[in-house]
DNA sequence: TTTTTATATTGTAATATTGCAATATTAAAA
DNA sequence: TTTTAATATTGCAATATTACAATATAAAAA
């Protein structure tokens, strides 16, 4: 075999997973980069920032689109993306659950 | 083609893909999980806790120490494994500076 | 309506990951 | 030294991911 055993797993391990999953890409981290540098949420030109052909961009969109990392609202022909700061809190709130935890352990 | 075009991104943001890649599997979140339960570095029993063959528990070993995400120290034929405070610090920062960022944001 | 522009989808080849049986390694115990 | 116990490595099959050319879609512009 060789396909990822989930069913084996939690719904939350599972979950934090694709959370993790969605960034473990450079150019889905290039791309939420960018998304941080523009002071509004930007309609297109992602495709021009990044060195990958446009069905590739679109892919990496929408593998952090369904993984609700990423926003994205339609205006016109182009889609404005924008980062969900829920999903953000999740991360965050799952590391400084980690830090807390650690406090009281030998390293 | 369809390797990763990693070549074409930043060292950093290359390194923050590994460091997510790292956690984006359920096996690999489970055992981040479980050496949280236990009070001090665990020896051994990982293996016992996961509903994988040794091989493949080792083989997710590797990989979180490979990243930096958990540290290995020999002791006798078994060996200690547990969390790299220093790399969850950098998942932190990285979230932090984001949270940071979007403060000045439109959604 | 036709054209243009922006993005998505499909199909497919190249590569990477996952899982495990078999085997190797290595150190303690007998 | 031989055995046992814990973990790692190898090899390989099954599956997933990545990248992109070709094509589709859908809304605005001409």
């Amino acid at each position: 075999m060789g396909a990822s055993k989930s069913d084996f797993f939690s719904n939350k391990q599972n979950a934090l997973a694709c959370l993790f999953k969605a960034l473990s890409h450079p150019a889905r981290v290039a791309i939420i980069e960018y998304l941080l540098t523009v002071d509004t949420c930007i309609c297109g030109d992602i495709v021009n920032e990044l060195p990958l052909a446009q069905p590739t961009v679109s892919q990496h969109l929408k593998e952090l689109k369904n993984a609700g990392i990423i926003k994205g609202s339609i205006d016109g022909t182009a889609i404005c993306y924008c980062i969900n700061t829920e999903t953000l809190q999740k991360f965050e709130d799952y590391f400084s659950a980690i830090s807390l935890k650690l406090k009281s352990k030998c390293c």
